[in-house]
RNA sequence: GGGGGUGUAGCUCAAUUGGUUAGAGCGCUGGCCUGUCACGCCAGAGGUCGCGGGUUCGAGUCCCGUCACUCCCGCCA
């Protein structure tokens, strides 16, 4: 028997037919005479019947002993169902099988977990469902995300291919570049000692291509990162990966604008309206403390070193006095904050190096802070107006370095939302997507610790053409032609126009971030030689596609949007990876292994 | 590497200051039930309280260690 029709497409119009449904038992209702079955795939399910008066004894009782998830193909006739019974929650709810003939394909025993509720099943435990993620992956709300993410892969390869992009696979087995994040390495068996790198992302295939004269490149690319994972992180993952050549910033934005209102479109029927904002790195750290900010709700940060310049609260005027800068935000109804969470917050300063956290909170028409009798009319004057503050607000400040208060309130900001979400004070739309672009980041950050600049994006990133004569000089000053698309406080990928002479990129390498020049050779030299025989302007950008996928479905760990993800140390818990190894393999490898093998 | 959370029946969760035989719902097994759709009703089985050690007359509960999962910081050019 060969199935005529999926299980969500039976409807009025076929009654009368003979058919053929091949599925899952989803869910078996046995009344006593007669037994009702939703037989389930990935479109949707349809109620076979097994009456007594219509179907032969010996197959209504073999339908009675149907396990759930057991695998059959039936066929009968499709009918309306009989008045009063027709179901509304599904679109086959009018119609039902009479059941004539049936295999059973597969005999499913008792499962590890129910899975034909979505309420219960979606509480189960994560690690038993990955354990058994076949099963997990059956359930309607996951396989509806797998179906979301293959449309949206399929829309973004039209989408590339009506634009004139060429879809071009990289290696997989590139060699380590150590400079990011840390790798993957794969041994040689045929060059002993010598270890393949899984790229962290194809850079530098997709400059040489710019190189080649692909002019536009594009690919759903798997890149692999051995760092520690999170909800939004995994070890491996997929980027849309773009480069093109002869353009600018402009070009860049306005493609990706494309490209996601062809999305939304697609995958929500959502209308996404461009051009998005775009904010410069310095007003989005002003604004929001965080260079991914969340815009679909206020409280923004307010700067108030003006007010305070002179002020007879040392703490503050002292901090403007070295060069810092006093900021505040108003957490709009949060006076009821319990000690615990004011402690919380205080943390989170303190681990920013803060020595404390000051607040007002509003309540009963009084200021209660132990700093605000320090203040002035004049000082009090000015936070009335800038934060706007009302009876059951908490003002929140910080008096720090630049980057620092912004990044401490950036912190509190978003602690803040959260608990008032949860108190119901504050409401952030699910169903909006704020997107917008930030700019003018500073091409290079300073590390502290070992003394040396290095690159806020990637050293292949161009620095804006006026400030590249401050590269040795200045390095702080200068800009880089990098930009992140950001929508909802998620940072959903980056680029930046790339440097394309020999140049400026050898200089990166060596004046800047102090490459000695062998390494430079060893590690790069392939491109800077590329560079020197005929190498376009060009740019690009890389988006995370599974974080993509994850905001479309709404999920909260891009787990359920990868078909078999790894948990947070890196391990499948279906196939029991990563394992051990037979010695003869370690041996071709030439891998000598220190480790304790662990008991078994 | 660091901090927080979780771990009790197949699943989801209870179990009072440390106190008799560790409970419930769902699932499972058996029975009843001819229009259900999370069918309903009755009965039953089912436990290494993650694992190891300790304190105690007595530990699911307290302490130490350990494992797994998870969230966050570091990390993610």
């Amino acid at each position: 028997m060969k199935r005529t029709h999926h299980c969500n497409e039976l409807r009025l119009e076929h009654a009368g037919q003979e058919v053929t449904l091949s599925g899952w038992v989803h869910s078996r209702r046995d009344l006593g005479g007669v037994i009702f079955i939703d037989v389930r795939d990935r479109e949707g399910r349809t109620q076979l019947v097994f009456d007594p008066q219509e179907t032969d004894v010996a197959l209504v009782e073999a339908a009675g002993k149907l396990h759930s998830e057991s695998v059959i193909t039936v066929s009968g006739k499709v009918r309306q169902r009989p008045d009063e019974t027709e179901n509304s929650k599904i679109p086959t709810g009018q119609v039902e099988v009479v059941a004539a003939v049936m295999d059973v394909n597969n005999h499913a025993e008792v499962l590890p977990f129910q899975i034909d509720d979505p309420e219960t099943a979606a509480k189960v435990n994560e690690e038993l469902r990955l354990q058994y993620r076949y099963l997990d992956l059956r359930r309607p709300e996951i396989m509806r995300n797998m179906q979301l993410r293959s449309r949206v892969a399929t829309a973004t390869r039209v989408f590339m291919e009506e634009e004139g992009f060429l879809e071009v696979e990289t290696p997989t087995l590139f060699k380590s570049t150590p400079e990011g994040a840390r790798e993957f390495l794969v041994p040689s068996r045929v060059s002993p000692g010598e270890f393949y790198a899984l790229p962290q992302s194809p850079q530098q295939f997709k400059q040489i291509l710019m190189c080649s004269g692909v002019d536009k490149y594009f690919q759903l690319a798997r890149c692999y990162r051995d760092e520690d994972l999170r909800a939004d992180r995994q070890p491996e993952f997929t980027q849309v990966d773009i480069e093109m050549s002869f353009i600018d910033r402009e070009d860049i934005y306005a493609l990706i604008e494309g490209l996601l209102k062809r999305v939304w479109k697609v995958a929500l029927d959502y209308d996404v309206s461009t051009p998005f904002p775009r904010i410069p790195y310095q007003e989005v750290m002003n604004r929001w403390g965080i260079d991914k900010p969340d815009t679909r709700f206020g409280m923004e940060i307010v700067d108030l070193t003006e007010d305070f310049g002179s002020s007879e609260f040392k703490v503050f005027s002292s901090v403007i006095g070295n060069g810092g800068v006093i900021k505040a935000l108003n957490a709009k109804g949060y006076a009821c904050v319990t000690q615990g969470q004011m402690e919380a917050m205080t943390e989170t300063a303190r681990s920013f190096g803060a020595k404390g956290l000051a607040y007002i909170k509003v309540e009963n028409g009084e200021w209660k802070s132990p700093i605000v009798k320090f203040f002035s009319e004049a000082e009090k004057a000015a936070l009335q107006e800038k934060l706007e503050i009302e009876e059951g607000d908490l003002i929140l400040f910080a008096a720090d370095e630049w980057l620092n208060a912004c990044e401490i309130l950036g912190k509190i900001r978003l602690y803040a939302a959260g608990k008032l979400v949860a108190l119901g004070k504050l409401e952030i739309p699910t169903d909006q997507f704020n997107f917008l672009w930030v700019v003018d980041f500073p091409l290079l950050a300073f590390d502290k610790e070992m003394n040396r600049w290095y690159s806020s994006h990637h050293p292949f990133t161009s620095p804006v053409a006026e400030d590249v004569p401050n590269l040795t000089d200045d390095p702080k000053s200068v800009r880089g032609q990098h930009y992140d698309i950001v929508v909802n406080g998620v940072e959903l990928g980056g680029g930046s126009i790339r440097i394309h002479q020999p140049d400026v990129q050898k200089k990166v390498f060596e004046d800047v971030l102090q490459l000695s020049p062998e390494i430079t050779q060893a590690r790069f030299g392939y491109m800077l030689e590329a560079f020197k025989f005929g190498c376009p302007p060009h740019g690009g950008i890389a988006l995370g596609f599974d974080r993509l996928i994850a905001l479309l479905c709404g999920a909260d760990s891009i787990r359920d949007v990868v078909a078999f993800p790894k948990t947070a140390k890196g391990s499948c818990l279906m196939t029991e990876s990563p394992a051990a190894v037979e010695p003869r393999q370690l041996r071709d490898l030439h891998i000598d292994v220190k480790v304790a093998k662990k008991a078994e």
